[in-house]
RNA sequence: GGGGGAAUACCAAAGCGGCCAACUGGGACGGACUGUAAAUCCGUUGACUUAUGUCUUCACAGGUUCGAAUCCUGUUUCCCCCA
């Protein structure tokens, strides 16, 4: 994997790449679309190229190691086989079912405990048994297994609970740089930052993820609940210490003016669910601002979803047809609204690109922002 | 013609003397959702108004009772069975 560093926007940090994978080039800053089990809900692979123009999707080890489990996964030749997706993918480790699925697991210093929510069977997760499954998954990017505190959370366990992912890091990069790609192509490690809403934790974190030099750094543990201010104020701190000539992907970011906020920081890649569940729950974001398609307002607005975006689904149907199908329960609600979505985010990304390269991101920016967040 | 049963808020349906402005579904309306245990979850749904009070409700009209959606009488409508 290679990062080419593009143009830096001189006004913000913000700044523009390539990122090369052996399944493509990511040109960021780049918003990926999440696939947790083995499919980005409600969404065709077709319609995720064509439609939607995503670079890179995401997998969830846990998930797909509980189903349909690693036997299968290997006989396909990996997830990009048995999914029919050739372009780049990038897997979690698990690290934030650490944090999701907090009642039914157990933290200790060799790994956590899951009980599986599928069937409630006990599955044990380490670092060396997550490089392993990620292998077998066959991701482009894989990330280190480390845990998401929740928030709030005091300074004694964010500080323990950082000192433990570090050490997990450790042995992550042993088992990894031992092992090879399983099919054929490379497979590069993200080490995940943690260290809460705590600025000397996170500090101490972006510089020990830092100093290990690998290929891209992830910044984890925001998004989690605490004000958007504070998950700025962390992000603004590591992203000044992480090395500038590698991707920095802030996890589970966000709404679109987040994304936009933290481009300006100096991210360069985003995954959030926000975009595909929300959209399954009525919610969509448009180039003018937000919508609840529910709402009565737009029962007999046949206008176009967003027609800004320039995707055709997007510029086709109406707000009052997708309206009448979301009310309806109709599974054809889940699949316009999440085409929508996505588009729109990946357009948002793309169009942010545009403008730092042209030089005018911190205005277009700001106004952006204002739009976005308007609720319609 | 004879016998039996039922009428409750937008719909369906509990309640069968006080704890009932009335269970529960559905519908309608509104909200939440950030590395997906989520096509999920939460709230409101008589009026005035937000104290957690007042007023008007359980087909219609009377009555019994300190007190009725609940008991009695009559009226209307609907359903079932026998002719």
């Amino acid at each position: 994997m290679k990062f080419v560093l593009e143009k830096k926007d001189t006004h913000s940090h913000a700044r523009t790449g390539s990122l090369i994978t052996d399944h493509g080039s990511i040109q960021t800053p780049i918003f990926m679309p999440v696939g947790t089990a083995g499919t980005v809900k409600a969404v065709h692979q077709r319609e995720l190229k064509k439609d939607i123009q995503a670079q890179i999707i995401l997998g969830n080890t846990y998930h797909l190691y509980l189903r349909p489990g690693l036997d299968t996964l290997e006989k396909a030749g990996g997830l990009h086989q048995f999914i029919g997706w050739d372009r780049p993918m990038l897997t979690d480790s698990g690290g934030y079912q650490v944090f999701s699925l907090a009642g039914t697991r157990k933290i200790k210093e060799e790994g956590v405990t899951f009980k599986s929510h599928i069937d409630g069977s006990k599955h044990f997760f380490a670092p060396e048994n997550v490089m392993d499954i990620q292998r077998s998954i066959g991701a482009d990017i894989i990330m280190a297994f480390d845990e998401c505190t929740p928030y709030p959370c005091d300074y004694a366990y964010a500080r323990q609970s950082m000192e433990m992912t570090h050490r997990w890091l450790l042995r992550c990069q042993d088992r990894f740089d031992s092992t090879e790609g399983k099919y054929g192509y490379s497979q590069s490690l993200f080490p995940i930052i943690q260290g809460s809403v705590y600025k000397d934790l996170r500090i101490q974190s972006a510089e020990f993820i830092a100093k290990q030099g690998r290929e891209g750094n992830a910044i984890g543990g925001l998004s989690v609940g605490e004000p958007a201010e504070l998950m700025y104020e962390m992000t603004e701190l590591v992203t000044a210490i992480l090395p500038a000539d590698k991707p920095r992907y802030l996890m589970g970011v966000g709404t679109p003016a987040n994304i936009l906020e933290c481009i300006a920081l100096g991210v360069d890649m985003f995954d959030c669910v926000m975009p595909t569940r929300n959209a399954r729950n009525g919610m969509l974001f448009t180039s003018e601002g937000i919508i609840n398609i529910r709402n009565e307002k737009w029962k007999d607005d046949f206008s176009p979803i967003d027609p800004a975006i320039g995707n055709e689904v997007s510029s086709t149907y109406s707000k009052a047809y997708l309206r009448h199908l979301t009310v309806s329960k109709e599974i054809l609600a889940a699949q316009i609204a999440s085409i929508h979505n996505l588009s729109f985010y990946l357009w948002l990304v793309g169009e942010a690109r545009e403008h730092i390269q042209a030089g005018d991101f911190a205005s277009w920016k700001a106004s952006m922002v204002k739009k976005v967040s308007t609720r319609l």
